[in-house]
DNA sequence: CGCTCTGTTCAAAAAAGTTTGAACAGTCGC
DNA sequence: GCGACTGTTCAAACTTTTTTGAACAGAGCG
């Protein structure tokens, strides 16, 4: 039995394929994008094309990354909750399996990305909108006036 | 009358205020989100809060940045869509300008950053969706089916 | 307790990205 | 043509980010 499943990528295979290679790229490329780093895509890109959920040392193993990469990257993703433990395995080691729901992806990359610079650009520009007030020269507060409005509006 | 007209931002100022320290502040912080240089941050940021062109020597000035950084910063910028060169000016040298739609900036960037990544992304699944086809066991080959699809939708 | 197993931490090394500055190219006016 | 001026290029220096790996913490088991 065990010899007739060569593809069910988990915790026996050794190495990845060339197809799961080629997915794992796809989701390297995406994450620099969105300025995160490489090994951050790695690792989502196996969980997402394994068949069973797979261990930090599994991900150790098929990627060639160091422990310490694969336990950090596995922190980020599951913060942005991309990633979460697997139920069930009465075992001691705990198992990944990647959440696969767009909304859920793009909704935390927002919630622990973009929110916070947000947030703290609109307060910045709180502020500034004050200070510009305090200008002398009408002429020159009158078209900072102008300009930091743009920018709250663009906030929103 | 030059000397009641101390803030017209222009080529003759020789440093930026606390204020327009902080606008650039915020540009620097806004860029850094979409994974751009500093540099780019702040040529926008001074551009933005000018009343007049600049040039790139003024940028290279009020910056205290190399003519190199200026120069690249500049063309980057051009190419986004979020400088353009100032009209009329009959001088040798050429000033510049913000663009301040939000809408031709977004678009700017989707086009010349996040374009070429999603169609080089989306062929690259194409291929890999014709490539699990030809996988021989067929659990692995739904399973992969299913994945890549998920993938595609994402994509559009 | 002592040993093994799993995973985390963090300082240092490596890699990636950005900036600098000197050399160069083009243009204008004389 | 020559010199002054404006801007570009690109290799090297510098900065920042990411990865590594050895030390450590905790948990389970005998």
């Amino acid at each position: 039995m065990i010899s007739h499943m060569p593809h069910l990528l988990n915790g026996d295979q050794p190495e990845l394929d060339s197809l799961e290679l080629q997915v794992v790229a796809v989701f390297v490329d995406g994450v620099r994008v969105l300025g995160l780093p490489r090994s951050i895509g790695e690792i989502y890109g196996v969980l997402f094309i394994s068949q069973t959920p797979l261990s930090l040392d599994d991900l150790v193993r098929l990627l060639h990354i160091s422990k310490g990469s694969a336990s950090q990257g596995l922190r980020m993703l599951k913060s942005l909750g991309a990633v979460r433990e697997a139920e069930g395995g009465a075992e001691r080691r705990t198992y990944y399996e990647p959440a696969i729901e767009l909304k859920r992806l793009v909704g935390g990359f927002i919630r622990e990305q973009v929110r916070p610079h947000l947030d703290s650009g609109k307060s910045k520009i709180s502020r500034l909108a004050e200070n510009a007030q305090e200008i002398d020269d009408s002429a020159r507060r009158e078209f900072l006036g102008e300009r930091i409005g743009r920018l709250e509006t663009w906030m929103s």
